[in-house]
DNA sequence: CCTTGCTCCTGTAGTTGCTACAGACCCTAT
DNA sequence: ATAGGGTCTGTAGCAACTACAGGAGCAAGG
């Protein structure tokens, strides 16, 4: 049975790693950035972790896999770590996100219809001409009519 | 009149960005990563461009404003620049290309769905309490029932 | 002719959000 | 005791640029 030190539920870094998915090199990059704080560590230096560690590790990892950037999540943690966050402030900040998620969705929906449009003009033949290389080449965007 | 030392239609660097709307400096980075050839010099070692500059340099803008990346660009510009290219190998880059903008369109719009959803359940009042936060910090994504 | 102010040159550092390595420690099991 | 892992640190790398510092050139006004 391994030692824990006497630190309560002290977890490793590769533990932490386990149970929140994220990848053992980016909890250090959080601790670095201050995403994370610093955790208590072992006498040999060896960091440990607690319930806490896990729980804001998984906030941060649902926040990534929701597109919010570092900063976003660095303005939600210190809300929440604040305590004096309203419902009514976090909403802004969801729906500010939320625009600029629906933004990238046109940006990638005008070029989805750029590509697939030209593409289906494409002869897939050896020839050399190419509607996609006009495209590239002319900006002419052929027209579907 | 500024002479131009010989060089036909030699335009500067900055005319070269003004023409194609490139930034100044990527003009410089992509000559580094040999997407754009170094061009001639004047004697006192300004770049000078011409007409084939002008039409490669807008060729990268116009694959840029479609998303493809520079490896994608680069393979493009290669099969190009040996002559001989076919219909349907670019036709099959271009399939790719749009395979991975489909993807991430896909990946958006999922979590636009969950904002959207979450949010809508904000009461957007001064209350602790928030949906947002919930899942944030529980990963439970509110149903619409 | 000379200065003023802009452009251009180079190399390098910063951006975002990680990821991966090298080389040194430490810990566990046999 | 030693072999193998895991952990520690600092640092470099990725995409794809962008920006700056510090020096040189160049065109026009006085």
């Amino acid at each position: 049975m391994p030692s824990d030190h006497g630190v309560a539920s002290a977890l490793k870094r590769s533990d932490l790693a386990k149970l929140t998915g994220c990848n053992l090199e980016t909890i250090r990059y959080y601790e670095g950035v201050g995403l994370m704080p610093d955790p208590p560590r072992s006498p040999a230096g060896h960091r440990r972790y607690g319930t806490a560690h896990v729980e804001r590790l998984s906030f941060i990892m649902r926040a990534r896999e929701l597109g919010f950037t570092m900063e976003e999540i660095r303005g939600l943690l210190s809300m929440v770590d604040r305590g004096s966050h309203t419902c009514g402030e976090v909403e802004k900040r969801g729906r500010d996100h939320l625009n600029v998620v629906r933004a990238k969705i046109r940006d990638l929906q005008n070029i989805e219809a750029i590509l697939a449009d030209t593409i289906a003009k494409c002869s897939g033949s050896d020839a050399p001409e190419c509607p996609l290389l006009n495209v590239l080449s002319d900006g002419a965007v052929a027209k579907a009519d």
